[in-house]
DNA sequence: AACTCGGGGCA
DNA sequence: TGCCCAGAGTT
């Protein structure tokens, strides 16, 4: 007896939820793949309201590694404060850009293998930024992602690793991105991690959490 | 696997 | 006041 959901039902459930939430896509203001992955890394235990605001301060005068890296990590500290980890963050966005201009010509690569390379970028940082900047299909498997597939049975899985696999597995691979996406947004308005709102969710016929209450 | 980094928002 | 937030690196 299995714990999750058929191919054909994650399929369906997948449908339900993408007519949800049909603008779904990452809440991190950007203009470039710099932009975005700086917004993502700031973006670690902190909301993305508080990584906008920050941003939008942020970006005007320091929107590209070499305009970055003329910052101290003190100075450029005190920008992110509000973010949160603030000295390591400040840390790693700054070895960040470095290593950009010195390796990569300023520009942000698009693999999995050399994003993670990055300091301060793991695997959830760099799936974001090559599904949102590159339109490469990926799932990030934050705790969003991995409450919401576990709870409905998308997924079975005690770990993120295993979580990811299962989603690569059993969902096509041109549904990656929005899967993604629309997964987090389901998680953040309605399964949420504390007093889900299951009276108002459209896959609770579905849902393994739901039907087990 | 456990620990550290952390200010801000919200109940 | 306590808890959580689109995590990552070190030990």
């Amino acid at each position: 007896m299995s714990k999750h959901l058929k191919i054909v039902e994650i399929e369906e459930v997948l449908n339900i939820l993408e007519k949800d939430y049909p603008d779904a896509k990452a809440e991190l203001n950007f203009s470039t793949p710099y932009e975005l992955l700086i917004a993502t890394i700031l973006s670690a235990q902190c909301t993305d309201v508080q990584v906008n605001k920050t941003t939008a301060v942020l970006f005007k005068k320091y929107n590209t590694p070499e305009k970055m890296v003329t910052l101290s990590t003190d100075e450029l500290g005190k920008l992110i404060k509000s973010c949160g980890f603030y000295k390591t963050k400040s840390a790693n966005i700054l070895s960040t850009s470095r290593i950009l201009i010195e390796n990569y010509n300023s520009k942000v690569p698009n693999t999995m293998e050399k994003l993670t390379e990055l300091p301060g970028v793991g695997r959830k940082t760099a799936n974001v930024v090559l599904s949102n900047a590159f339109n490469i299909p990926s799932i990030a498997v934050d705790t969003h992602v991995f409450r919401v597939s576990n709870r409905i049975g998308i997924a079975n899985a005690d770990n993120v690793e295993k979580t990811e696999k299962q989603l690569r597995r059993r969902i096509k691979k041109d549904r990656w991105s929005k899967s993604h996406h629309i997964l987090i947004f389901h998680g953040r308005r309605v399964c949420k991690a504390r007093n889900p709102s299951c009276e108002i969710c459209n896959v609770r016929d579905y849902c393994l959490y739901y039907n087990k209450k």
